[in-house]
DNA sequence: AGGCTTTACG
DNA sequence: CGTA
DNA sequence: GCCT
């Protein structure tokens, strides 16, 4: 028979009970807003008074103290302790209470336990249960978020491969169904195991749910059926690039460096890439504005020094061997209407646009390197669709058009245009701190949001920045911006902001597959 | 029943 | 029709 | 195919 061990740590908290006053009762002061000269201060106090402090947090704790903390930050401080012993936020044990520093300090006033009163206690917002979830998930997918890596992933992708299929047979609008409802799954926050997971979740029909039991049945031929659509699915893309038919400069460049173009792009090599780009504005516009970073803000460049940047720019870029491919364009279609050229450029369409692909060093790749795409991000689907359809607005690349009609006015009154400047174009990196971003843009980084949104709004936005890699904004000449772009650096997830209405912030996500789209502003 | 994002460039 |  |  091997010896039951007794725990140390029960051991000495037993031991330290058996010395206390108040035996039942076991305190841990989270050290969260709080400095350790205080933290320990407040411990011996309580010693001293014959109370039970333990410096660690375990199951013994019966009475958790904190301060300056709500109920909610205080479990997540607890749960990123990392201990693992923590329970689920919905088992909590009722033993274990969250209390407010106030409860702390009248007690030792009182030298005793002062009875619990409500506002002693800190309240915790109960994760919302999965049937909640699912009533509050939105039918677009610019309102959700969608990760990339999630818990779906055999159900996505089968719907996926149905997409694909659809398409083939050029059913576009069955093919985006199933896309959607792939989507959908994805913004599910936990794994599908049962058709009643599904209830309520829009963009779900008959088709994809009949779908999803094949594969979420215990016994089912679920995997095997899955395999074969796979085996279907896959086998169209790898056959296209074998063909031997007369390709154009592009798609040679496409076929040339496929699997390389396959690979996801991590935030190290954007990044890299974005020190490259850097370097060639840098070149080719020496000493422009000392001190701030031009990269971000080659929308502006100096006055009358626009006209081929871009070039410039490509030409720095062969000659330091980046560029494996590029194709540079500019809109023009403007140029050719009879207007006299704008004073001041802040009409997007006016600046040149360049895709391209890059040759970037990595060690990873045997031959030392590998290819990159890196484009221009314009609009995607999802927010147009939720623009024209609940907002009753159009965007394009070069507008956003308001088209709710006048009362009593059937003639087609020409649509009221809210021109999107770039003044205020810029993108802010989520891991850089408010004085790093200060020093990087030429201007107060107060001002666009003090100036952009309303007090709601500036919260919105606030908050939404830690949760975003890049962020960038859309004004209008009269200072009154309509919407918000902001998009992560994998590009599959926007979050919009309606400044008018603050409480509608609102993510979105193309349901392409993880095609990382780097955003680069021209 | 009809729409499914949108518009320019090459 | 291809690119975005 | 799914939603309006």
């Amino acid at each position: 028979m091997i010896p039951i061990k007794r725990r140390k740590t029960s051991l000495s908290v037993q031991q330290q009970r058996d010395g206390c006053m108040f035996p039942r009762l076991c305190i841990f002061i989270v050290d969260r807003r709080m400095g350790a000269t205080r933290r320990s201060f407040l411990s011996q106090l309580a010693r001293s008074k014959g109370f039970l402090v333990t410096d660690t947090y375990s199951s013994s704790v019966t009475h958790v103290v904190s301060e300056n903390s709500s109920g909610d930050e205080v479990m997540a401080w607890l749960e990123k302790q990392g201990t693992g012993s923590l329970p689920p936020r919905s088992e909590i044990p009722g033993s274990m209470l969250l209390l407010d520093i106030s409860w702390f300090t009248e007690s030792m006033k009182a030298g005793r336990p002062v009875t619990i009163e409500p506002r002693h206690t800190l309240k915790v917002n109960p994760e919302p249960s999965r049937e909640a979830v699912v009533m509050l998930m939105k039918s677009y997918a610019c309102q959700r978020r969608t990760p990339l890596k999630h818990q779906n992933t055999l159900l996505t992708d089968a719907l996926e491969i149905l997409a694909q299929n659809a398409e083939f047979h050029e059913n576009e609008g069955r093919s985006v169904a199933f896309r959607r409802a792939a989507s959908v799954l994805k913004a599910l926050p936990h794994r599908v195991l049962t058709m009643e997971d599904l209830r309520g979740v829009p963009c779900l029909g008959e088709h994809s749910q009949r779908v999803i039991k094949a594969l979420t049945g215990v016994f089912g031929v679920g995997v095997k059926t899955a395999e074969r659509w796979f085996r279907e699915g896959l086998h169209k893309p790898e056959d296209l690039i074998q063909t031997r038919q007369p390709l154009n400069r592009a798609q040679q460049a496409g076929v040339q460096y496929y699997s390389d173009l396959q690979q996801a792009v991590s935030r190290a090599e954007a990044e890299f890439i974005e020190d490259i780009v850097k370097n060639a504005v840098n070149a080719v516009l020496p000493g422009a504005e000392a001190g701030h970073d031009v990269d971000f803000l080659i929308t502006h460049p100096e006055e009358g020094r626009e006209d081929g940047l871009m070039q410039k720019i490509n030409r720095w870029l062969e000659e330091q061997e980046v560029l494996l491919y590029q194709k540079t364009s500019r809109n023009s279609y403007l140029e050719r209407a009879e207007a006299p050229v704008r004073a001041v450029s802040n009409n997007m369409d006016r600046f040149e646009r360049c895709f391209s692909i890059f040759k970037l060093h990595s060690s990873a790749a045997a031959k030392g390197w590998r290819a990159v795409r890196v484009d221009l991000v314009l609009f995607e689907r999802e927010l147009r669709r939720w623009a024209g359809q609940e907002k009753h607005m159009t965007l394009s690349s070069h507008a956003l058009y308001d088209s709710i009609q006048v009362i009593n006015i059937c003639e087609l009154k020409p649509k009221r245009r809210y021109s999107l400047s770039w003044d205020w174009s810029l993108f802010l990196h989520r891991s850089e701190t408010l004085e790093e971003r200060a020093q990087r843009l030429p201007f107060p980084v107060t001002k666009p949001h003090k100036h952009c949104f309303p007090s709601d709004g500036e919260a919105a936005v606030d908050a939404h920045l830690l949760q975003s890699d890049l962020l960038l904004l859309m004004d209008t000449p009269a200072c009154n911006p309509v919407l918000a772009v902001s998009q992560d650096i994998r590009g599959n997830s926007n979050t919009v902001f309606d400044v008018n209405k603050a409480d509608t912030t609102t993510t979105s996500s193309t349901f392409n597959t993880g095609k990382l789209v780097y955003v680069t502003s021209t």
